[in-house]
DNA sequence: CTTTTAAACGAACGGTCGTACTATTCATAC
DNA sequence: GTATGAATAGTACGACCGTTCGTTTAAAAG
């Protein structure tokens, strides 16, 4: 059926922006339905618990992920070019957003501990995912001789997620003005050590 | 008088617990109270407000990192040495800090878009003055030759910060068992580029 | 057009929230 | 040992929480 669908995607888009300021656990079944012109209990239905609905919120940050960043990023050129466009598009992603950061770096810190539950189960699966795209890029970039030999692809991926939460840290909490050039030059930098010599190991 | 002063700490301590795993937002007056035995009213009187009560766990905070982390290592030899300290010793943090993570982390998510909020205000300042005593450290490491000349020493911070923030997310809510490793290897990476040439600029 | 099914509503439930008052207990200083 | 003020308790409040249930409206199917 098609009319209730439709109210549904609504309802989770609108729930989506509003979660980017409040938190998953901030959002409010009243509040959501108020902004909307629902009843609460018409908007309940929907989903049959708030756990359900945070559930639905975390799949359509996925989604747009996937739509937005990785499949355009995938379709730039094999190596260094391909990993160039992820970082652009992450970039554009996390300044987009609906003026609330990236969902998932604010719902990572969110759910971290709450162990056991579906929104952190979910959310776990779909960031191993994404960081495991990346890595499977930076393996790819191996392979076409853009990055060295020695150099260990989850590492990659490891150190470009410190600069995408440094950016949101410095950027959305500290309001630093210089946030965005210095996550480029960060990003710049991880690459030029890709490149060439890489991976002392430490101590 | 010496009686309250007592009380209001070990509220202060237990809070911070729980704000580890629950939020700053999610700690509740009732809660705590029943954990320690008070009354809520009682318990309340000690702040006036829960904003007071969430500033007063931030600064515990603050307190704790100056003591436990940023003091013990400027005790050390300026330069890398110093440098190394701030890392080991903010490591030591990240793994204690009540089974929750560092609550700066934490917070620093939660309150990022909560504009005009005392608790942001404060946590922004405590969080400038933690990344600019850093900066300074490396500043001091340029003066004593260990770091290049063009190294910018709060590009190095940003960075650094970046390896702490990737660490959390790997650890706490990847769960990789891998995430200590990786991000000493981060640092050793940063520690690197920091010795010899460094500073291309992007794009 | 009628029947059936989906979607939304309205009211109410038991709880918990932060906060405001007043009263009581307790520690301290005289 | 009593007075004084701080520290804690008790009670109540209005608001909002997620959730349940029975009803009503609206859409889809026959």
């Amino acid at each position: 059926m098609a009319k209730g669908e439709e109210t549904r995607e609504r309802i989770v888009r609108h729930a989506l922006q509003l979660s980017s300021t409040e938190g998953l656990e901030g959002l409010s079944i009243g509040g959501l339905a108020t902004d909307l012109g629902l009843s609460k209990s018409g908007l309940f239905a929907h989903f049959g618990s708030k756990e359900e609905l945070q559930l639905a919120v975390l799949k359509l940050v996925a989604e747009r992920f996937e739509r937005e960043v990785l499949l355009p990023a995938f379709r730039a050129p094999r190596g260094e070019p391909r990993i160039r466009r992820v970082f652009d598009r992450w970039m554009d992603w996390m300044n987009d957003a609906a003026q609330g950061g990236c969902p998932f770096v604010a719902a990572s810190f969110e759910l971290d501990d709450k162990v056991d539950s579906r929104p952190r189960g979910y959310l776990v699966t779909a960031q191993r995912l994404l960081l495991q795209s990346l890595a499977r890029a930076a393996q790819i970039a191996k392979e076409e001789g853009h990055f060295h030999a020695d150099l260990d692809p989850e590492q990659f991926a490891f150190e470009m997620d410190g600069v995408m939460l440094s950016y949101s840290h410095w950027k959305r909490l500290l309001r630093d003005p210089k946030a965005e050039v210095r996550a480029r030059q960060a990003f710049e930098r991880l690459l030029a050590a890709s490149r060439r010599m890489v991976n002392q190991t430490a101590s």
